[in-house]
DNA sequence: CTCCTATATCGATGACTGTCGATATAAGGG
DNA sequence: CCCTTATATCGACAGTCATCGATATAGGAG
């Protein structure tokens, strides 16, 4: 298991598809631990709520009602997992969704 | 956030078709959490490729490589999930995937 | 250069979890 | 009854994480 910073995700062997062995299961358990989190959840789902599916972090740290420190830090791992791209923009810095991140994962959940 | 003991996967709004309150965010990482154990994703993965799609305990400890105490609190957390059912026989317990309960989670991660 | 705003990093803290060994419970055999 | 086997529960421990306040960094405005 990797520390929830350093998880990129790269999956997956399907669930339900014959015995997992226990790299592939540490793979896929990695890719769903960036996921068990509401405020990384929320996050996700308000950048890609807006036009464009991007959004400044200036306009997400009030909606998710937690502290500015704690946004900056799920957003980090949220970029370091693939789900968000990073650019920045002057003083601001825009977080945008990646299409197509979450596909991998879906298939790992599909029925045998 | 529920303890990992108490979660009952019942979800669940996708994270790409809007923007999610905290409520519904926090069910589905719930869920989520439920999967993000190797073991628990081994465990799954075992009895789900086991004939009938169900095995006893006694066939899973060795496989998994940990403890009959660690491989049983795995068992009991994917039970209250709605994930394996359970059966006792004489001396053995058995769990059984139980069919389709995946099939919220795969579309909560849908592409919008 | 100085101030202000936006974002990231740091350090600390409280909570939860995965794991184990020891033990309890339950069921069957002799 | 006693013994053995299968499973669950208990208590403890080590590690990880979400969260915060304080602080650093960076960029623009005046």
């Amino acid at each position: 298991m990797k520390k929830i910073a350093e998880i990129t995700i790269d999956c997956c062997a399907p669930v339900l598809g014959g015995a997992m062995n226990r790299e592939d299961a540490t793979t896929l358990a990695d890719a769903f631990k960036v996921l068990s989190d509401p405020a990384r959840l929320q996050l996700l789902s308000l950048v890609a709520a807006q036009p464009g599916a991007e959004c400044c972090v200036c306009d997400l740290v009030s909606p998710l009602g937690l502290s500015q420190p704690t946004v900056s830090h799920h957003l980090k791992v949220l970029n370091q997992a693939g789900l968000l791209e990073r650019e920045k923009r002057g003083t601001w810095v825009f977080y945008k969704v990646v299409p197509g991140r979450l596909d991998a994962l879906r298939s790992a959940l599909q029925p045998a």
